[in-house]
DNA sequence: ATAGGAGCTACAGCGACTGTAGCTTCAAGG
DNA sequence: CCTTGAAGCTACAGTCGCTGTAGCTCCTAT
């Protein structure tokens, strides 16, 4: 039995953001002390850390829901969770690639900035004129 | 004199966007029509193009708003503006590294996956356990 | 004169938390 | 047994950078 404290420091979570994947539905309503305050199973703690697992690994909640449903159900095929995996890497590939546009952009400019003042910066010059850069650069979504 | 819709199809952004911009500040109030219709100058292009291409590399609006600033006034030192680069580059490449060891973590539970049932499923397993893991990832904060 | 595309304001919603205010409860020490 | 202070409770606002919606009004081409 551990309480609501006891839990997020083991998982390193804070306590406020256990008492929001509860009520988003990733973890189940605990039991209560007769004083209302939740009272947690070890079982609720694996729940937790393969949670924080999964968004350390960049996983939204949405796709948390999916692995947790495929978890509880052990005989179902797992392709599922492949599938879901699969596309978290490429959604990882995509962003590496993008900042990797990024980095050679802003490193250009730095390179190029030699100080001064900002009528002349480099810096302030390429982000004025997008024609000085060798990227589209896509959308500003991260 | 540009109207929103102009302004916005020249500079790829969404009308709403604009507005939202000149709400927190960063393109200034236009002048309006008769019937209170906004009508924007040829600098206000430059402007929001400036904003744009600035959130293309990534950069968020309180630091567009330094550079907006240092652009304003071409006689101070660039120093501001190089210093902010630098910080978005340094963080560029955080992102960069924390994502690709994501990438190598990602790519080792789909390679070890060999389908099945759930209960056997290497994805799951890497979540579950996190001693599986090469890299403990830091926070989840892409 | 009319039609319909464009613009207007105001506000809600996204995702994934985080912080705050104003309480109540729990557990350890005296 | 009582006190004290840390920890927990609910409810709600705020973060960032937009995006979408409802319900209007305006502008311009025919």
């Amino acid at each position: 039995m551990y309480s609501i404290g006891a839990l997020a420091r083991q998982t390193g979570t804070k306590v406020q953001t256990v008492r929001y994947y509860e009520q988003v539905g990733l973890l189940p309503q605990p039991d209560r002390t007769a004083g209302g305050q939740r009272r947690y199973q070890p079982a609720d703690l694996d729940r937790l850390a393969f949670i924080r697992h999964a968004r350390q690994l960049g996983f939204s909640l949405s796709a948390i829901r999916e692995l947790l449903d495929l978890s509880d159900h052990p005989a179902r095929d797992c392709s599922g969770a492949d599938t879901i995996a699969r596309r978290q890497l490429r959604e990882v590939e995509r962003r590496i690639a993008r900042l990797e546009a990024l980095r050679a952009e802003l490193r250009r400019m730095i390179r190029d900035c030699q100080g001064g003042a900002a009528a002349d910066c480099r810096v302030l010059e390429v982000l004025r004129d997008h024609s000085e850069c060798l990227t589209d650069h896509g959308d500003p979504a991260d």
